[in-house]
DNA sequence: CTGAAAGCGCTTACAG
DNA sequence: CTGAAAGCGCTTACAG
């Protein structure tokens, strides 16, 4: 008698999944399995309830068997989330942010969310549109990787969708922020050139508006007024974070036969293009010129000669920016801060010549 | 009358809306708006059915008022689809797949459709996992970005969701490959070593079991054997396509005093381990070891010299799947082809000194 | 060309 | 502790 029954609802459950999909297992073929209601699979599966033993057996054994996993979408419909977060980041190509990804990658996976990224391309009207399209994904939290965003459209986003954002203090209901101290990270390489006898110290700086950037030439100053220096804006020049225009940077400088021993970029990639710059001229580093660079990537070390630079660990910051999110979502405050800076000294920096 | 019909159903509306986002606004609201069926305004968001002009002004009037976007997972319940591509690559902070995801997202935007991402971390077995979350979260088809998978699971894949993979010839139902002429590639920067008179050329491999690495280093023994020369295994020192890889190979070379003048390095990070390992040395590049790399990575051009490459184009790679992709779910045969390698000569190969 | 209706695979009050 | 039922917001045969 038994039997019989398996076996007619057997046929059953073939019929219905070969509608769409032959490999399609429901929720409901997992409760007519194990003999309880749709609703008690769905509990088990979301620990909603407490659940009798002996039926948590039986649903564990019909999902085991049938090799049953929940369709995220109509979990998504039925209960208004899709246990995925919208990650907002500038370029996915690039190499910083690239690593930060990674690490949100890995926190969100072991909590069963997915990461949606979508790039903003350093334009804050592309950074709008990636909320919108965030949005209509019907995203459960959006993540900020710094951008250009303005603080009033983040504190507006996240009234209604959890924000967690990097590269600013900002404190508004259900919204958190991660904040590297990028003020000093731009005092410690200044004055690691300071330290080593520099005076006329270069500083190129990053994306205008873009809040890193400011905070990094902030410090460059600080630590120049502290050693009783006058700062000299011919030494400050433009910067978009990308090797090209630390290439250019150098080129303008060595066009106005402007005299300076070394050189801090506001990034390692204008960092790069600055070597280039001088390698170039035949300025050679860091006999010529000492050069230190901001991120330390993981290519500051095999550049040639090895870049010296300021650490921020990004694959930190993307799992601090994925398991604060998580506690957002949870209801639970977070409360991780980012690692304070570190100065790494490698062979691009030495004293002065004369 | 009509106003007040209006009216109610306005305050209807409101209340449906409210019932769990205030901001929701649902096909249902637009269909009502504009005085026609849901199914209407579904087939005019689809373009599934030719609708009268009237009703579709109606619908479009509606559809901008409200503010209306579709949800895409009713949409995707409702529709057996997700309007989402799965992605494998290996590692979402790579900086050569870097580049080819924002190919892939630009292509994939443009279409309506998201990507998502999973890494493979350079593990078959991962990038097993990888297909099994995409298949859970019911992507309509899977780019994969080269990898370890067995050419047999990839056509086993294929038979129930469409796959795109680069960096193989395959050919299988509901299968498309997209394969870069790495043995070409190889070919060519070898030949340009031995143009400028190298004999002694050595070659760090790419990761073991890659077609990719293997395709490079046929070619590198295919230009040997065409100019004359013994293929010599002392000279082909493994690699894992990571820099690590590249300042080790180096290391040991220079341990057991091999005589070599130039090193072709399966890819740029290799390349650039190499030129660190060289500089560690006291070796000059090009003077003391020419040095060429594969990919030509954006930063190849900032190298201190800058890296003579084989240039391969990893945003058009991107593209060039992801349009692939939308072909074969549309049921059009994609015939696109990756652009030939290129020889791109700058400062790290030269003569050898004698 | 267009509607009414059923259904996609879940979750969640609502009742016991 | 557990079910039956309604509903999430769409799409798609099925009829006109």
């Amino acid at each position: 008698m038994k039997n019989k029954i398996l076996m007619a609802d057997k046929s059953r459950l073939v019929k219905q999944a070969s509608a769409r999909n032959a490999q399609v297992v429901t929720l409901d073929m997992v409760a007519q399995l194990a003999g309880v209601s749709p609703s008690t699979v769905s509990r088990i599966l979301n620990g909603t309830a407490v659940v009798s033993g002996l039926k948590k057996t039986a649903v564990d054994d019909a999902i085991a068997k049938l090799g049953f996993v929940p369709n995220p979408m109509a979990r998504g419909l039925a209960g208004g989330r899709t246990l995925s977060i919208g990650v907002i980041t500038q370029a996915i190509d690039s190499p910083f942010y690239g690593v930060a990804l990674s690490g949100i990658e890995y926190e969100l996976d072991r909590a069963g969310y997915s990461a949606l990224y979508v790039s903003g391309h350093w334009d804050a009207k592309e950074e709008s549109k990636c909320i919108d399209v965030l949005r209509s994904r019907r995203v459960d939290g959006i993540i900020v990787l710094t951008g250009r965003l303005s603080d009033q459209t983040l504190k507006t986003c996240a009234k209604t969708i959890p924000v967690v954002v990097t590269g600013r203090s900002l404190k508004a209901p259900g919204l958190f922020s991660l904040n590297f101290d990028n003020f000093e990270g731009g005092r410690m390489a200044t004055q690691h050139l300071l330290d080593l006898g520099h005076r006329r110290i270069v500083f190129i700086a990053g994306a205008p508006d873009h809040p890193d950037a400011n905070e990094r030439l902030r410090g460059y100053r600080a630590a120049l007024e502290a050693a009783g220096l006058v700062y000299d804006p011919t030494l400050v020049l433009a910067g978009d974070f990308r090797e090209s225009s630390g290439l250019q940077a150098v080129t303008q400088l060595l066009g106005q036969k402007c005299s300076f021993t070394a050189i801090f970029a506001a990034n390692d990639q204008m960092a790069f293009g600055a070597a280039l710059g001088l390698h170039r001229s035949g300025l050679r580093v860091p006999r010529d010129v000492s050069l230190i660079g901001f991120d330390d990537l993981p290519m500051a070390m095999y550049a040639a000669p090895p870049l010296s630079s300021i650490h921020e660990s990004a694959y930190e910051l993307g799992c601090l920016a994925a398991t604060s999110m998580l506690q957002l979502l949870n209801g639970v405050k977070p409360l991780g801060q980012v690692p304070a800076p570190l100065l790494v000294v490698r062979e691009s920096s030495a004293p002065p010549l004369n």
